[in-house]
DNA sequence: GTGAAGAGTTGTAAAACACAACTATCAGAG
DNA sequence: CTCTGATAGTTGTGTTTTACAACTCTTCAC
């Protein structure tokens, strides 16, 4: 079908990847106004870790400590989010969803699902998952040469 | 291989496209400070299309008018872009880079798709470019339904 | 001509973000 | 035990990105 060279594909890999992290942010905020894409992205990780650190996040979203920490600060205010103080080690605060962050992760996740779901309704299922494959595969190289995630 | 549901294929494919958004723009800024990820993507949009309106910058992107305005502005003023009114229509500027532009796009283009090479390193051809065709035929969709671009 | 629509700019305000300086906690060396 | 260095997190400060709204200028249809 295609008859990219490996360079090509790169370049083209690269400008659809940015194309479409323009997009999400816009899109998602008309989707969910209620939640940003920086803030719906840091509860879906807490949701997939169950549970981490301030730290982790900053490491894997390549985002400032201080940043996380007032974004973490906002989730909180909103009852989203509860830290519980490492029993171990006081300087840790574990981030975990509260059920009020679950319940509106998951209204979020659906309504940007569905929205999601039209446009790749005509796509087959081995298409998909290859896709998402292909996804997983990358952010894992990315995450272990950063040396960012446990 | 996989045995995803569509539905968590979905997820998926949404998540890890989301987390790569959220490391381009900091790999990016590191990678070439000069050049922001949105003002790369700008210029790369230009040299793709040969040149277009600002407005089709803003649909393409999802961004506001004022924010294309503002951000092809700097552009400019940094000799990366060259307004060229239409003779037809006034009312128009057709949008190009400059040859200075040009260059900065180029070696901003190749330091990160350098930086990115390392990262799928071992992925063979064929996946790379199911991978590019996928990301393709996914932002096609968008811009179709959207109505965004020529 | 008049009025609606499109292209673009500018005023203004809110978010997101980074850097640096700070506190508090821990862990190891002496 | 105390000093030192490292880690986790917060806060002060300033920049950048972005959107919305109000505006100008141009075109086109009637």
């Amino acid at each position: 079908m295609t008859a990219y060279s490996r360079a090509e594909a790169l370049t083209v890999i690269q400008r659809e990847m940015t194309a479409f992290a323009r997009r999400a942010r816009a899109s998602a905020a008309r989707t969910h106004p209620e939640l940003s894409l920086v803030s719906f992205t840091l509860l879906a990780h807490l949701e997939d870790r169950q549970g981490c650190r301030a730290t982790d996040l900053a490491a894997h979203y390549l985002l400032d400590k201080s940043t996380v920490s007032r974004q973490v600060g906002n989730l909180e205010r909103l009852g989203y989010v509860e830290r519980r103080t490492d029993p171990e080690d006081h300087r840790i605060q574990v981030l975990h969803l509260t059920p009020k962050g679950a319940e509106m992760l998951a209204q979020a996740a659906e309504s940007r699902r569905r929205a999601f779901a039209a446009r790749v309704e005509d796509w087959d299922e081995a298409d998909l998952e290859r896709f998402a494959e292909y996804l997983l595969r990358y952010n894992d190289t990315v995450t272990r040469e950063d040396g960012t995630d446990a």
